[in-house]
Order: structure tokens, then sequence, then C-alpha cells
RNA sequence: GGGCGAUUAGCUCAGCGGUAGAGCAUCUCGUUUACACCGAGAGGGUCGGGGGUUCGAUCCCCUCAUCGCCCA
């Protein structure tokens, strides 16, 4: 017996270990069934399970679970990345902890203790999703700094260092001076800060007294400057144009020139020129050949470049001293408050400081072509379409991609250096020194480069390193190109982007068929998530308290295409009292002896009751497919809820009742393998949104004798299931029973009271119906009798004076009052108000029907539709009228 | 500055050419043996403003306002 509430903490484990246990999440790749396969996006390994992860993965699992019933041979690839900065922190902060440090450790023993740590700590997020639910083959689970998967990321590096696709160059590169690494564009966070604009005096050559006046947001690095530029056109300047000025405080002969960059409405119209510590002015120093003289050191303090008194100074204390010495010298002009944006790391929070470095480098714009080309042509597909918009714009202006980072935990570069500082790029060591061997014709000593690659290099190849790359194997040849990309827009570029460019690279095709993007999960107010501001939700507390389905489903019904999900907890109880509801109607099927019947053919079915619910849940079936099939996943959800709670559980449970209770026992054993049937069919729709609830049931219903719910197939329904005729005259049965409810609340007619009712109808056939239904309106309705009565007999007249007058589609029903009383001036009312609403409509129809531009233009079925509409509600007015008339209005 | 998106019931959001919907919240009533994590019923919206296209606009186009996000 099933209990009375269900309570997910109870089965989620074990039914979960029996998933796993019984092979259901494996791939097949020797099947003759067609391959289904989704990337896992692989979480850090650092990382805790997030309202973001438990979308994204939820997501994933359910298009997983529906294509896996679906008979498809899926794979869902699961792993974790090394995430290499994230990860160097957190045993950094370890160590920090322990009065030791990376430095003392020394490479070898570093990284020897980020591997035990991650043996030990690392992949929580990996058991943590298992407790939403998620199916992906765990066999196959990688890591990023797995040995294969290290290979793979060798070899790419070579090739591609082979063809010139990679490079190093010394050039400008985003340095963070905490971490002491350089970062790629995309890990720059841009903020808005409160500054000021400085006006400096720079004195010009030859001309006592005479100035140019610069204006900066960063006095500190005029110590570097090499130039000071105005625009050409600029009147004001262009007499200077070609002399030269004395850099205060250094005392070097600088440069003035004309440069477009300069703009003249900006600051005072001058601006100097650092080209060793600003992305414009490495520009402008390339333009006129200027030295770049680099003046911060790795941590951004003054280098031995500036003079003795600034040396070793941080570089907001420099600008501090510099302003004051400036300001003693009388060659500050004015400082003006602005706001301007400052480079952050995004990792690390400190500003970035441009710094002129040697460092590796990915031809991006080379490798873009193919990618650019693939999403034009539709090989892969966005989903929104919109966002295939943001993807071309970041492509056609794609920068290179600065790949080396000074860290330790990560791949290392396979790149050697000789004496001289040759540098040979192979796949070992071994080769480097055969290279160098033939490079200085014996041989040679060689210093591997100590930076590690990007982290987003190895995701890069993720879709084909996990499978098997570069070894021919059968998951690489079956898999790729994979079906579909879960993720959301925030990476877009650094993942999406960089894996459809290695892909079209290495593989020779797209990584994926489809990208579908989701929504940000923010607090209910909108906002962003984050630690700081403590509007966190955290999943697994939700799983606590209301079970992965609930939340599962919440997800689900909220993933409404390209829009941010704003969740708030009430969305999630709420949706646990849908797994309740479906809970106790099993509950309900068990209390009456309802079990699946072996060999139940729905077609069959004799009761209009049945011949209804079978119909409607085809409908919802298809439905939810469609969805599905579309990434639809709030109307995928909005059709099961809808079905199982407002048709299935508000309507046939309760028809469903006087039929079993009934003495005709074939109507009986119908109905009740119907809703044995019926909930079957539920748990199969409803699995891929909420596995665990579904699995449960069915294991109950079928005493495991069918197997895993996990493994059973997709239900597919044939259209002759569907009786239009059974559909119309239940949702007639239930308009004439909520009619009835209506008008009692509204007259205030006592809940318990049982009325004696009459109805007229001209039709014969809605009488019919009523007889069919006789037991189910009486109770649902609450009445002692149903007759029919015409309205033209006299006692429908007596009658009528002491009665509520229900109209419906068809028919008026007589509620009588007789023995509780009848107010008659609310009842008139009541009419009033409803022939009121009536006129409006017919008003509005009879217009529009007497517009002849719509009965030319508009759609035929749109005029006809109007037609019956205007009948219906003239026919209704009519009974009204009349209604109203018998109790003398 | 460039781009994208949003503005629909008190709140959070669906719908996106032809009868305005859901969840939560509110109000009234109810414990009729699946379910109070419930049931029945009700109230509540000139679908941001203005213009246009159309037989017809919440839906398409333009414009304004406000608010987000991304990129510089």
């Amino acid at each position: 017996m099933l209990d009375r509430t269900y309570r997910p903490a109870d089965v989620e484990s074990a039914t979960y270990r029996q998933w796993e246990e019984s092979g259901a999440f494996a791939c097949h790749p020797d099947s003759p069934a067609p391959p289904y396969c989704i990337m896992m996006p692989p979480p850090n390994v650092t990382g805790i399970l997030h309202m973001g992860h438990a979308l994204t993965f939820t997501l994933q699992d359910i298009l997983i679970r529906y294509h896996r019933m679906q008979g498809r041979d899926t794979l869902w690839q699961p792993g974790t990345d090394h995430a290499g900065i994230a990860t160097q922190m957190v045993v950094e902060r370890q160590l920090e902890q322990e009065q030791s440090s990376r430095l003392k450790l020394g490479r070898t023993a570093f990284i020897a203790r980020v591997w035990k740590w991650k043996e030990e700590s690392g992949g929580a997020i990996v058991r943590q999703l298992r407790s939403l639910g998620a199916s992906p083959d765990w066999r196959r689970e990688r890591f990023t700094m797995d040995e294969g998967l290290s290979a793979a990321v060798r070899k790419v590096f070579v090739a591609l260092h082979k063809v010139g696709l990679i490079y190093r160059d010394k050039r400008l590169v985003n340095w963070d001076p905490k971490l002491h690494t350089a970062i790629s564009d995309l890990e720059v966070e841009s903020r808005e800060v409160r500054g000021s604009l400085w006006y400096i005096r720079y004195p010009v050559e030859g001309e006592a007294g005479a100035f140019i006046t610069v204006a900066t947001t960063r006095p500190e690095t005029m110590l570097g400057d090499t130039a000071v530029a105005v625009h050409p056109e600029d009147e004001r300047y262009r007499h200077l144009v070609g002399r030269a000025a004395v850099l205060p405080l250094v005392g070097r002969r600088i440069p003035i020139l004309a440069d477009d960059y300069a703009d003249p409405t900006a600051g005072s119209g001058a601006v100097k020129v650092t080209p060793a510590h600003d992305f414009n002015d490495f520009e402008i120093g390339r333009r006129h050949g200027l030295p770049m003289i680099n003046i911060f050191d790795r941590d951004a303090r003054l280098n031995d470049a500036v003079p003795e008194p600034y040396r070793g100074l941080d570089r907001f204390e420099a600008r501090k001293r510099i302003v004051a010495d400036l300001e003693a010298q009388g060659l500050v002009e004015k400082i003006e408050p602005h706001t301007l944006t400052v480079p952050h790391g995004d990792r690390s929070g400190v500003v970035i400081e441009p710094w002129l470095t040697d460092q590796w480098y990915v031809d991006a714009k080379a490798l873009a072509q193919a990618a650019i080309e693939a999403v034009e042509t539709g090989r892969t597909t966005f989903v929104p379409k919109s966002w295939e918009n943001t993807f071309f714009e970041w492509m056609r202006n794609i920068q290179p991609w600065c790949v080396s980072r000074q860290l330790w935990w990560g791949h290392q570069i396979p790149a050697w250096y000789g004496p001289d500082g040759t540098v040979f790029v192979e796949e070992t060591e071994a080769a480097a020194q055969a290279a160098a061997a033939s490079h200085y014709g014996k041989p040679t000593a060689l210093e591997r480069d100590p930076d590690v690659l990007d982290t987003w290099f190895s995701s890069a190849l993720w879709p084909f390193s996990t499978l098997g790359w570069p070894e021919p194997t059968l998951e690489l040849q079956r898999y790729y190109p994979t079906d579909v990309l879960v993720t959301g827009f925030d990476i877009i570029f650094f993942w999406v982007a960089r894996m459809m460019m290695l892909g079209c690279k290495f593989m020779g095709d797209v990584p994926f068929r489809t990208v579908y993007i989701h929504a940000l999960v923010r607090d209910e107010r909108g906002q962003k998530m984050s630690k700081a501001k403590g509007n966190i939700i955290d999943p697994l507390a939700l799983i606590e308290r209301y079970g992965a389905d609930a939340l599962r489903f919440t997800l689900a019904a909220l993933a409404a295409q390209g829009r941010d999900i704003k969740l708030a907890e009430s969305r999630v109880e709420g949706y646990r009292g849908f797994i309740t509801k479906l809970w106790n109607a099993a509950r309900f099927a068990e209390m009456n002896g309802s079990m699946p019947v072996k060999g139940f053919d729905p077609a069959a079915c004799r009761l209009t009751l049945n011949r209804w619910i079978v119909g409607s849940l085809a409908e919802t079936g298809a439905r939810v497919a469609a969805a599905l099939d579309a990434y639809k996943f709030n109307e995928a959800a909005g059709a099961i809820y809808h079905f199982t709670w407002g048709t299935f559980c508000d309507w046939f449970i309760e028809f469903a009742k006087p039929v079993f209770a009934r003495a005709d026992a074939a109507a009986a054993a119908e109905t009740r393998a119907v809703t044995a049937w019926a909930l079957g069919e539920i748990v199969h729709l409803l699995h891929p949104i909420a596995p665990f609830v579904t699995e449960e049931l069915w294991r109950h219903f079928t005493a495991g004798k069918d197997g895993l719910l996990i493994a059973a197939s997709w239900p597919s329904y044939p259209p002759r299931l569907v009786d239009r005729a059974a559909m119309a005259e239940m949702d007639w049965v239930v308009e004439l029973i909520s009619a009835i409810r209506s008008a009692r609340v509204e007259m205030n007619v006592p809940p318990a009271s049982e009325l004696a009712a009459y109805i007229d109808a001209a039709d014969p056939m809605i009488w019919a119906h009523v007889q069919t239904h006789k037991e189910s309106i009486l109770r649902l309705a609450r009445l002692a009798a149903l007759e029919k009565m015409s309205a033209t007999d006299h006692a429908w007249k007596t009658v009528a004076r002491s009665a509520i007058q229900v109209n419906i589609e068809g028919a008026i029903v007589l509620l009588n009052l007789a023995d509780t009383g009848m107010d008659l001036a609310k009842e008139r009312a009541r009419l009033a108000k409803e022939s009121a609403g009536v006129e409006s409509e017919i008003d509005k129809i009879a217009r529009k029907l007497g517009n002849e531009q719509f009965l030319a233009k508009a759609k035929p079925e749109v005029v006809a539709e109007q037609r019956e509409r205007l009948a219906e509600a003239e026919a209704a007015l009519a009974r009204l009228r009349t209604a109203l008339q018998r109790i003398g209005a």
C-alpha cells in the first residue's frame, strides 16, 4: 500500500542506485539503435552544485531520458574540468593556512598536492549531480587532465603550431598582478569606477613657460610615456606637432605627434602615450615606431626603469606620489571627477594591468572561419536562433587568443627551448630532444616552457577528446558530431565558439548539430545569485525539502526560451504539490483495485468516459513529445501538469468513483483497467522530467515485472485513440457540473444541500448524455435528482419561481430551492448579469460578421467559427431571456 | 557609443494575428473515504504610452518611455 504522502528522501538514493546498477545509463556503441549524444559541460572540479547547474543538467537529463525511452542509444558524456586558476587558488589557500606556499613546495610537489586534493575533495559536484537524478554514463567519466585528454591537448597544440596557427608573440596582455598570470580578454570584467581625470602640463621643449596639457586617468603611467599625441585636425595644437615635450619627473624628451586616436573633444585633446601599458597607446606606438618602456614588475610595482624615488612603489601608491610631486611643481592644471571602466580579473578581482610579455597565441581569426560558415549554412543551429547573431558578432571580430598562463596547475605547454632560445614544439620531450639534436647537430640540453594552457583550451577539445581522439575509436565515429549542446549564453564565447573552431579543424565537422541556449537562473527579484548578495538558493537544500522531482519540474516549467528564470521557492513548493497529487491519484487507483491489465487495448474501450480519457491522454502525449522535440520544456511540463491534475484527477477520477461503485461489473472492470493504463502512461510521459516518483510508482504498480521505467519505451498513440464525440460529450458534462456549482455558490446554496434539478434541452442527444453520466452529475453537482422536464410544462413554470435557472450550452437546468427559500431579486440580478455578458459578446461577433471585409478576407474556418459562436450566444441569450420572463422580470 | 531583450492579474511568468492564461497571493465556502502538499467557487488585466499595417493587433512594423543584459 502506498503511503499517504510521497517522501522523496526515502526512495531517491535507492532508486538512483538501482538505475545505475541496471546499466541504464550506459551507452552501447555496438548497438543497432541510432545514437543520441550530449556532451555534459564539464563543471569545475572545485565546483559545488548551484542553481545554474541544476537547470542545465536537469534539461540535459530530460533530453537524455526522453531519447533513451525513444530507443536511441544515448551517450551523456560526463566529466569535470581541471579549472586551472580556480583549483590552484583553492590549494594555495590551503597551503597558506599551513604557513606554506606553492613556492616553498616547488612545482612538482605542488602539483602532486593538487592531485591529492582532487582525489580527496574534488568532484563533489559529481556526487551532487546524482541527487539531482542525472543519468550520464558514469563509466565514461573523464577529467580534462586525464592522460588521454592531455595527449589530445599536446597533439592539437603541436599540430596548430606546425601550421602557424599557434605562435609566440610579444605584445600587451591582460596581466593579473595578484595571480601573476596573463588572462584572456574574456576573463576580464569591465567595471565602472568613479575616478578622476588629471590634467597635467608637459613643458614644451625649447620654449620656456610653454606647456602642452594632457588629460589622463592614470597619471602613474606617465613615467613610461614615450610621446604626446594630438588629433591632426586639432588647430589648438597644430603648431606643436613635430616638436617635443619634456616628460616631468623623468626629464625624457618625447615627441608630440599627430594621431587620429586623440579625441579633440575629450579632456584637453592631447593625450600622453604609454605604449607598454595601454592597449590603445600600444597601437599608437606601433604606428609611430615609439619605444615601449615597461615600468611595472609582475606585481604591478614600479621597476628600475623609473627614477629612483619611485622604484618599488605599488601602482596606486605611485599615483598619489606622482600627483603630489607634480602638484608641488605646479604641473597639475586641474582634476576633474570622471567615471571610467576599469578592467578587473574575473577570478582575482584586482585591476588588470596591460603588460608587455611573451605569450602563446592561437590565431582565432583563421580558425573562426569554418565555425562561422558552419552556422551560416545551418550545419549547427542555435535554439533560440537569435543567439546566432551573438555568436557571429563575436566570431567576426575575434582577437588572437592568448592561451598561455603563468600557473602550475594545468597542461604544461609542450615547448622546449634551446640555449639560444630556439623553440622546439613537440608532443614529447624525446621528440623535442630529437628535433634539437638535428637542429644543433648534437644532443643539447633543453628547458621546457614553464607555462600551462588556458583551461578552455582543453575544454575546447571535449567533444572529441572524451571519445578517444586521436585514436579512431568506435565511439568517435558513432557519437561525433553530437546531437545537442545545452548551455547558458554566458559561455558561448568561452566554450561554444572554441569547440566549434577546434572541432571543425580537427574533426572536419561541427561538434554538435544544435546548441540549445537556456536562460540564467536569477533570484525572485531578478538579480544574479551571488555569495556577496546572499541571495543564493541552494538546489541541494531544495531537493532535501521538496524532492529532486519537484525541483526538476519547477526548472522545466520555468525554462521558457530566451528568458531569465526568476526562481521563487514558492514555485518549487507548488510543484511538489503536483508530485503529491500524482502520488495520491495512484493511491486512489490502488485502493480501488485498479491494476494494469495485460494486453489491455485502449482503443477497445466502450464507455464514453474511458474513450474520453484515452483520447485526451493521447493528445497530451503528442503535445509533450512535440514540446520536447522543440526544446520547449515549459510546454512539456505544462501539458503533463494540466492533463494529470486538471483532467485526470479533477474529473476522470471523480467520474470513475460512481462507476467503481456500480453494479455493472463490465463497466467497472473497463474503468479500472483504463485508470491503471492512464496512470502508466502518465508516469511514462512524466518520467524524463520527474524520474524518481514515476519510477517508484511504476515499480509499485508493475511489481517490477515490466522492468525499470528508465528503460521503458516512450509511448506513441495512434490517432484513432482520439474520439472527438466522446471528448465533446465529456466537455459538456464538465461544463454542466461547473455551471451548476458556480450558480450554487453565487446563490449561497449550502454546499451540503442536495437539490432536485430539471433539465430542458431541445436536442434529445443532451438528455441521453445526462442519463449516461447521471450518477456523476448528481454526485459532483450535489443534486438529489435530475429529471427531464420541458419549459412548456406547467410544472416547470411553477418550479421556476423558486429555482435557480442555470444556463449551459444547449440547455437550461432548474435547481429547485423550494425547501431552502429563494432570493428572487438576487436570481434576477444573476441572470441579468449573465445576459448582459452574452449580449455584449453577440454585439461583438455580429459586428464582425456584419463586416464585408471580414467575410471576404478572413479564413473561411474563422468565419465559420464566428458564426457558430454567434448562434450559440444567441441561443444562450434566448434561454436567459425566457428564464428572466419566467420569474417576472 | 554599438547590439540584444523585456514591459501582460498584487507578485513571478506563459501566450505572440481571430473567445486574455498558469503558479503563488487574496476572498468565500467545504473535511462528500486518493489527496488540506486537498476540493468547490470568486474577485482581479483598456496586455507600458503614441502612431501605423491588417477585415481584425497583447501578438507584426515604427516611435517614445522605463528597466535589464552583453560588447566597447
